[in-house]
DNA sequence: TATTTAATTGAACATTGTTCAATTATGTGC
DNA sequence: GCACATAATTGAACAATGTTCAATTAAATA
């Protein structure tokens, strides 16, 4: 069978890449093998390599969805709040929720980039992909800039140490570790981060005497 | 050949096992495979599966080790230290610099877990194992309580948190995902974190005036 | 309707982890 | 020393990966 009418390019395209999505949410990375994903969509396994040059090329766009997912989730949690704290808070909280809700997904992105050109050297990552990645990053800065009035030469490197911080909190809660150590609510945890480590900037709103806020 | 005197069990297993490590340490988890790894230490591949059920198995006895290495490299860095927040800051840069000089060891450790028993579900790691992620933990919880004068109540929640911290800065930095943001010394932002969510804490040893620490 | 075009196939190859009957080096008994 | 027993080691074999590409065949075109 050839030039089968089922679906156009575009559409054979789309409908490899969301079935890859899928794949990858449900049974994580490892779940998605090029066959699987073949007999998924009712073509061969070769029809896959006529739009992605090797599965690792379809695992990073899907990534790049997901990583569009995590900023759609993130603004739309975000949007509505009022330029306070509980913003930044908020922003932070949904980081986590998104890990947590597309479990499998988030550790697609970002375990440890198999990307190897066959021999040692990891591949750049692709423009489009990097500014993606970026778009998170100027999410967190805005969002320090605009609920606390941090001037643009702070709120960049508090976005990057944030952003880190916020990543860590997820790893280790989600792969347990923290449990093994004494459980700890992500959410509580970053309470205790944004309310210590941004203390100074906290101005109005109801600021409790120094000391740790808990 | 058959119970040839070339190694003793016991040998043969740590030779296993230290040529594993060393092919993590030089190529990564993927580098190891049972092919290459017998070949290297003049064994069939059968042999391996002597010693370990199987490959995850093996690898979860380099992670261990790489742990141990962890741990020691931490405590050797700490160890003169005064109790002060220098000495804080000494585990953490030691934590990072862990990870910088031992990358691919390091991603071994903390990569999404591949432990599954064949269905979805994911195996527990065993007690050693656990018990050894939580000398980790230990030794940043006594450090904080030490150093900072922590009651255990505050140092415990404290120490997960900045663990936590620490690993994101460690991911984030390693993967390459700061750099394209307007890269970041993880030196740096281990002094700013501490400077500022442990400002509280900083009793004596030249304080600043409040206000944010560079 | 015949011919061209190109999309799709699926068998084939290399490389994984893993198993296990066959092999063979060593230890034991005579 | 020799024969036998023991068990460590082997490596061929199996299943499942990713990947390639000549052959096939549906659709477009003449």
């Amino acid at each position: 069978m050839a030039r089968r009418k089922d679906h156009t390019p575009q559409q054979l395209k789309a409908l490899i890449l969301s079935s890859a999505s899928a794949m990858v949410a449900l049974h994580g990375r490892d779940g998605l093998t090029a066959r699987a994903l073949a007999s998924a969509i009712n073509y061969s396994p070769g029809t896959i390599y006529n739009f992605y040059q090797d599965m690792d090329a379809l695992i990073l766009d899907v990534n790049y969805e997901t990583l569009g997912h995590l900023h759609d989730f993130c603004r739309l949690r975000i949007a509505p709040l009022p330029p306070a704290l509980a913003k930044v808070s908020a922003l932070a909280y949904a980081y986590v929720d998104f890990a947590f809700l597309n479990t499998r997904a988030w550790e697609s992105v970002f375990a440890p980039a198999r990307r190897s050109d066959s021999d040692d050297q990891s591949m750049p990552l692709p423009q489009y992909y990097q500014d993606r990645l970026a778009e998170i990053f100027f999410m967190i800065e805005s969002t320090l800039h605009e609920c606390l009035a941090m001037p643009v030469a702070v709120a960049q490197p508090a976005a990057r140490l944030l952003w880190a911080c916020l990543h860590g909190i997820t790893v280790l809660t989600l792969n347990g570790t923290l449990d093994l150590v004494g459980v700890d609510e992500p959410h509580a945890m970053i309470d205790d981060l944004l309310g210590n480590y941004l203390a100074q900037y906290l101005g109005g709103e109801g600021s409790e005497p120094p000391g740790r806020r808990i």
